[in-house]
DNA sequence: CACCAACGTTGGCTAGACCAACGATATGAG
DNA sequence: CTCATATCGTTGGTCTAGCCAACGTTGGTG
């Protein structure tokens, strides 16, 4: 009957936090399909990113870079762990602390999940040329870094 | 007090699907928080605005023009309902529909939340002259066009 | 030594975004 | 007119990301 009878209200159309929590929507679903095709999950993916370039860390380190708290980061590394992608180990120069690094495995599934994620961005990216997918990811950018750390 | 220990590994932090994440995860705190003011949630705001703007419907046609759920919209116009913003109706031309409209005193409670929420984007939006606001709000409008109706 | 901070871990909570199924009702094909 | 199909509101789930509090252990400092 009503042509077009998904169209928001404008007031919701509009509002800047609405649109980019759509689109972080439609990103999540694609990354997170992709990622599943590999049997993981993003904080997975954080955790091994993290992990491949800042070395060997304890999981507290590896939480501040990721933004994954350390009560999820103890899930993220058992299961990275029981794959044999990381190893858990407990430093003996601070007792207190694990140090988590990532196997030859590890770097490998790294790789595999790389090329999906690429293949994802692109597909969440399709409608926007190069220059606005920089451009996006500048505005965004900016936006991140200036509320970063403000009470997550 | 390692310098910056909370910076994301380099493929993180150039992601757009991650970097869309982090803005919106932002964003939803900022709106969460205003809109918790006047306590309300997001999934009211968007109830009252479709029903502000396209006036008396369906909860199921409210629903597909909000992207709330049929069934998590029942518990939505039971809130707003149980204040007096928006009454709902059996339809008499449809006995399978109920009709819901805005009440005065949600007009009134809308215009309240429009400025909240007004307050709310700029905060987010701080780091951000009014070009760059118009160009973000532009991209992310075609990409959430694009995916709209994609699985969600 | 006494404190306080950081660590890993357990356990819990919340909201948002979903899905399946039901009975009741409308609609459309034949 | 009948039968199949679709839609509606509703119930009752599921899942996950993102949180927070608290605990015992360990380290560092006054």
């Amino acid at each position: 009957m009503d042509i077009e009878e998904g169209t928001p209200p404008q007031r919701l159309r509009a509002l800047p936090s609405r649109l980019t929590n759509q689109a972080a929507l439609a990103a999540n679903r694609i990354v997170d399909q992709a990622l599943a095709e590999a049997g993981v999950r993003r904080y997975h993916y954080a955790l091994l990113a993290a992990s491949e370039e800042y070395g060997p860390a304890s999981q507290a380190a590896l939480g501040r870079r990721t933004g994954i708290d350390r009560s999820d980061m103890v899930a993220t590394v058992n299961d990275l762990a029981e794959r044999r992608l990381v190893e858990r180990a407990p430093d003996p120069e601070d007792r207190r602390r694990n140090t988590v690094s990532i196997t030859a495995a590890g770097r490998q599934e790294l790789t595999r999940l790389d090329r999906l994620l690429a293949a994802a961005q692109d597909a969440f990216l399709a409608p926007l040329g190069q220059a606005d997918r920089r451009t996006l990811t500048d505005l965004l950018t900016r936006l991140v870094d200036h509320h970063r750390g403000e009470q997550g």
